[in-house]
This record gives structure tokens, sequence and C-alpha cells, in this order.
DNA sequence: GTCAAACATTATATCGATATTTGTTTGTTT
DNA sequence: AAACAAACAAATATCGATATAATGTTTGAC
């Protein structure tokens, strides 16, 4: 967890724009500690923990945590207060599922619609990519974050041009889920895998308009992630709960 | 609006349980007066307001609203309270074109997996909803509620065997925006359109496992509502906002 | 007559205290 | 010793009051 972050304005996330009232910051935090894995799957959130810890008043930190449930990434059943969503295998293979589905809609939508700008922006997106895979083999513990940044606005920049708001907004959704699961594999890599050749194949396909072969890359590319937390969640018999 | 209802168990919902808390009661309650049109889109939620018409402290009434924002029922932005959320013509069609690429899905996954429960689960709500459909052209208004609570429970019931918890989760978020829309052409009818034909056709092929011919059906059947919707929104000049 | 600044008003965001509910421990009974 | 019940402890849900920001209005200048 984090020292107290109230009124100031940190906070490195374009979803939840800016965080400048005290419940935004509280959203953005426990947010930000529960897809870093800093709060765990399944625990508890005591309010008066938090509210102590984030130097609020209880309404504040109930507020934030309520916003949290329907982005699903916080549960609350009855009088038994609030807890980080629980995790599961079957769970990740269920958004997998989804993320396929709806990232290859979305990209299809964005290459029958996609116009100069949106191409400007993959292209800059990929090199800023490209820059940070380059180095990633020998510093994979230091860049990881800047990775993470990185990947996540190039397969925004793949799909900006998709004008659907509703599909933009279940993936952003489906994204945050994934990376929860995904920072267990961030540290020390179980499979095999280059990365870096799916993203350029996926970069070349996209601005080659070619939708058929795009989408069929984006579902690998998604695909591949399953074997690798599957592989980390059974040594680390986090398959349940 | 409806009366005070804090600590009286009603509600008739399946989606947000049965509402035994207060935060409860006044989700359900600001839901449905949402869905059902009674709370205008994009009209202001002012907390004292809500709070003595519902008997509740102010933080109830914050906590409740803040379920209902990121349901995209309900905005809020800085420090300017919460609004209904806006509804306009461009944003059903893309709710359209989302449900019905989630619809299908869900419904290829169902038949794919569907046991004879699933079969017999699909026959009772129809037999249900056929019953009220038979006599809807002299009685609209009169069955509305029924046949609206009937439609949905056919609905769910073809899809019920679909394993997928995130593809049902974004099927009922649009689900219940479709209704705020839907219940705008309920009372009068400008598009003529045979429902029960094509929830019969939508049965007898699901009934039939027959994937493709099933998912087209639901494609047209979802994506008639927009003509439906758009000559309405047209006429009443509800199209912004 | 238009614009802008200070003020008044309204409504929001936030707080800490209180009342219920839940979970646990202790003590009693068969 | 096991099962049940009552009392205790912890934490939640709820409340109403206060501080703070946003909005609307009046006043004053150009």
């Amino acid at each position: 967890m984090n020292l107290p972050l109230h009124k100031s304005g940190a906070g490195a996330h374009d979803n939840p724009p800016s965080a400048k009232t005290a419940i935004e910051s509280v959203y953005a935090a426990v947010r930000e500690d529960i897809l870093s894995g800093r709060l765990k799957p399944g625990s508890r959130l005591p309010i008066e923990h938090l509210r102590s810890h984030y130097e609020v008043g209880s309404s504040t930190v109930r507020e934030a945590l309520s916003r949290l449930v329907s982005d699903t990434l916080v549960t609350t059943e009855g009088q038994r207060g609030f807890r980080v969503a629980p995790i599961s295998l079957a769970d990740f293979r269920e958004i997998v599922a989804m993320r396929k589905l709806l990232e290859a809609q979305a990209l299809g939508e964005a290459i029958a619609r996609g116009d100069d700008d949106w191409e400007a922006g993959i292209v800059a997106a990929f090199h800023r990519l490209s820059k940070v895979e380059e180095q990633l083999p020998t510093n994979a513990v230091r860049l990881a974050a800047d990775w993470e940044q990185r990947n996540q606005a190039f397969h925004d920049a793949l799909v900006a041009a998709c004008g659907n708001r509703w599909l933009m907004h279940f993936r952003a959704i489906l994204f945050a889920q994934s990376s929860r699961y995904l920072r267990i594999s961030l540290t020390k890599r179980t499979v095999p895998r280059d990365v870096h050749a799916e993203h350029e194949a996926l970069f070349q396909a996209t601005l080659a308009r070619d939708t058929e072969l795009a989408c069929r890359i984006s579902d690998q590319h998604i695909e591949l992630t399953v074997e690798v937390i599957a592989a980390r969640m059974a040594q680390h018999g986090t398959d349940d709960i």
C-alpha cells in the first residue's frame, strides 16, 4: 500500500481522469493497489483501516469503494463490508474469451474507419513500445511499469478509431481485470514468448488494413497469456479463491 | 417517483438481489426510476432532494448513486454532483451494435453447451411470454410491465447455458440500457412489427440447435428496435441530450 | 447597455459520531 | 465432551452537521 495521498494531485491514470476530489484520490489509489496485487484478491477492505491509512473520513472511503464495485474490482455483500474481487483461473479464461471477441471487433471497426491520424498514432505508440521492448530482456524488472504503460498505449492506439464507446468501455474493464493477472507473470517468465514479434506482426497487419489477419494475430496474442497465467497460478497454488 | 420504501423489503428485481440494506433500497429505487423514465435523462440528482424523498441520510444516497455510476446509469463529474446518464440516438445505435454481438455470442455458446434443463427453461419461459403476447394487441398498456418482465425472462433463458459470466454481465448492462429506450416505444407503436413471430422463430431455431439461424434471427430481432426508437425519438425531438 | 467583479445562495463533498449487525468467546446444559 | 445460548467485541451501515466549491444575482464601472 501507499503513503497518504489526499490532495496531492498525483495518479498517472487516464481512465479515471485526474483525481481532484478526495473520493477520486482514494478510488484511484485503491484501484491501483488492487491492480498491482498489493491488495490481495479476496482479502477484506476494512473501512477503518483504509480511513486512517488515507487520512479521510469513512464515508469517503465507502463511496470510493462503491465506485469500484461496478468496476468489478471490489465486491460487497449484505452487511459484510467490502472485499477485493477474487481471482481464479476459470475467471481468467472467461476474461480472455471476452477480450478476444471484443478486441477483434474493435480492431475490425478501427481498420474500417481509421484515418491518417489514427495510423500516425499507431506508428508513434509502436515506436515507443519497441524502444522499451528492445531492452526488456536485459532489464525486465526495472522497465516493467514502463512497458505496461506503453503496451496499453499501443493497444489503445490500434483501436482508437473504433466508433463504439460501449465497446471501448467494456474493453477497458477487461483490460484492467487482465492486468491484475498479468502482473503475476511480469516478474518471472515461465513460458518463453516473443512478445515483440507478436506486436510487430499486429502492427504490420493493422496498417496494411488486413482485418482478417490482424484479428487472427490479436486472438493469438491474447490467447497466449492463458498458458502463461495458467502455469504461474498452478505453481503458486492460487487457482482458487 | 415513488413513495419512501426504506426498510420495506419490496423490489421485484433479480439483478440487484433482494435489497436488504438502505443503500440497496435506494439503489434499486433510483435504478428503477431511471429505467422507467420517471427520472429524465440528463436531469440532475440533487442529494438533498433524494435524501428527504427516500427518508435516508445523505451519505446513503451518495453511496447508492455511486454504485449506479459504473452501471453507467448515472454520471458524475468533479464537484458538480450526479446526473441521470443522458440518452441519444447515436448512443442507442452503439448499444444495439454491442447487443447484437454479445447476444449472438452468448446464444451460440448456450446452444453448444445447453442441456435438458436449459431446454426446459426455454420452453417454460416461451410459454409464459406467449400467453401475454396473445393478449397484447387488445390490452397493450395494462400488460406492458408484465410483458417486459416475461420478455426479459425469455431472453435470459435462451442464453442461460452460456458459461461466460463476463459475457452475461455485459449483456445485462446493455439490456438495462436498452430498456430505458424501449419503454419510450411501449405505449405507442409507430412501426408495425410482429414481435411474437420473431420470438417464436428464435425459439424454434434455438431448440433445433441451429446456431447460425438463431443468431441471424437474434440480430434482426435486436436491429429492428432501432427503427422503432429512431422514429419515436425523431418525433419527440429527444435525439440529443 | 454591456461587461465584470464581488456577493449571496445553493448544493456538493467531507467528516466524525451513533446505532445495528456480525462474529467470537464464554458459560451453561444434556 | 458436544451443543446450544447468551454476552461481548469488532466492524459495518447510517446519520446529520460542517466546510468548501459552484452557481446565480446584484452591484458597479466603462
